[in-house]
DNA sequence: AACAAGATATATCGAACCGACATATCTACT
DNA sequence: AGTAGATATGTCGGTTCGATATATCTTGTT
C-alpha cells in the first residue's frame, strides 16, 4: 500500500542527507532530480515531511544553529535535517537490491542516489532492471504479434515506438553495467554475473 | 478540470464506434491500445460507462439484437454502442486540433484513431505535438546546463537518458510528419510548413 | 460426471493523491 | 512607495484507482 508516497519518502531522505532543506527549496530538487519521471506537489510534499516528522525520521533544525548570523526578524523558514533513526532508515533503503528496487519510480531514486550506494547493491539493480525490462519486452513483443493484423497503421506505429524506446532503454542499461565492471574489475565479492540475458531468475 | 477521465471518454468513444462492446472487453483493449502510456482499471472504466450512458453518448444494445442465436440463460453482459449523439461528440473530438491535443496522454488516443482523422487535422497535431517536445527539449537542456555541475554522475546519466528519450520522439515524428506529406504531395487545402523547428509560434 | 482452476464479466468502496487555492514575506526594479 | 514575481508554508475537495466481492463460463483432469 501507499506505494507512491514511499518513493517519495524516499527521495526526501536522501536529499536531505546531503545537505538539510526547507519545503520549497526540497520541492525544486525534487522536481530536478527525479525530473521526467514525476511532478512533486505541496499537496503530496508537505503532507510527507509531516509524516516523516511524527515518525522521528527527521527534525526541525532550529535557526540557533551557526553560520551567517541571520537577521532576527527572518521569515517563518523550516529547515529539516535527518535524525539517526533517519539515517539508519535511509541506509536501508539503499540497500534494498530486491524486485521494487527495479520498478519506474523506485529505480530513478536508486539511480540518483547510487553515488552513496555500494558496488555490490548498484549491480544487482541495474542487472535486476535490465530483467524486469527484458520480460516487458517479451511481453509486449507477444501482444503486438498478436493484434498486429487487426490494428491501424498508426496504432502500430505507436507501440512500435514503445517498444522502440524500451530496448533503447536496455542498450542504456547495458552500457552503465558494462562501466561498472570496468571501474570494478578485481574488486571483493565476485559480481555473480548470472544469466547474459533470457530467464530472470528472479521472483 | 476531470482531465483524466476525460481522455478515457474519448479512448471509450473512439473504440464503440469500432465495434459494440461491453466492458471487460473494452478494458483489454484499452491497455493494448494505450499500451504503456496507461493502464486502466475497472474503478475507472465502470463508471465512466456510467456517465457516457447517463449523458445520453452511449447506450446498450439490448440481446434482441439479430446475430448468433444466445442460448437464453445467457450471463448478463451489458454490450455498449454509440448513440447519435455520441457520434457527434467523437466527431467533434477528433477534430480537435488544438494545443490539448498535444498533451502527452491525448496524444496517444488521438494518434490511435488518425485512420478516422482528416488529413488536415493529422498535420496539425502531428506539427503541434512537435512542436510541444521541443519546448520541453528547451527546458530540460536549460535546466540540465543549469545543474550540470552540482550533479552526481548517475543523476547526470538519467537526466541525459532522458533527454534522449524526447529527442527520439521528436525524431519519430518527423518521420511520421514526412510520411504525411508524401502520401498527401497535391492534396486540397495548403499544409502551412510553418518553421522547420525554432520558436514553436503556439501559445 | 464431478471437480478444480482460471478466464470472463460487472460492480463498489475507501484510501491515496494532487491541482488549485489561500496566505504571507522577501527582493528587485521603477 | 508601489508593484511584480520569487520565496515559503499549508490545506481542502474532488478525482482516481487498487483491492475486493460476486457470479458464470470454459477447459482440463481424474
Amino acid at each position: 500500500m501507499a506505494k507512491r508516497s514511499e518513493v517519495l519518502e524516499f527521495a526526501v531522505l536522501g536529499l536531505l542527507q546531503d545537505n538539510p532543506m526547507h519545503g520549497y527549496e526540497l520541492r525544486k530538487r525534487l522536481n530536478s532530480v527525479l525530473g521526467t519521471f514525476r511532478a512533486i506537489s505541496y499537496g503530496s510534499l508537505y503532507p510527507c515531511l509531516k509524516g516523516l516528522l511524527q515518525r522521528g525520521l527527521i527534525e526541525e533544525a532550529g535557526p540557533a544553529d551557526a553560520g551567517a548570523p541571520t537577521l532576527s526578524g527572518r521569515r517563518a523558514k523550516i529547515v529539516y535535517r535527518l535524525t539517526a533513526e533517519g539515517k539508519e532508515h535511509l541506509a536501508d533503503l539503499l540497500e534494498d537490491s530486491g524486485p521494487q528496487a527495479w520498478e519506474d519510480d523506485r529505480f530513478g531514486v536508486h539511480l540518483a542516489f547510487f553515488g552513496r550506494t555500494d558496488a555490490d547493491v548498484r549491480m544487482q539493480i541495474l542487472q535486476g532492471r535490465r530483467s524486469r525490462l527484458e520480460e516487458r519486452l517479451a511481453t509486449l513483443r507477444t501482444s503486438m504479434a498478436r493484434s498486429r493484423e487487426r490494428l491501424d497503421t498508426y496504432t502500430t506505429q505507436l507501440q512500435q515506438h514503445g517498444l522502440d524506446s524500451v530496448e533503447r532503454e536496455v542498450s542504456w542499461l547495458r552500457e552503465l553495467i558494462d562501466n561498472e565492471t570496468e571501474n570494478n574489475q578485481g574488486s571483493g565479492t565476485a559480481v555473480a554475473t548470472d544469466s547474459g540475458s533470457g530467464q530472470p531468475a528472479h521472483r
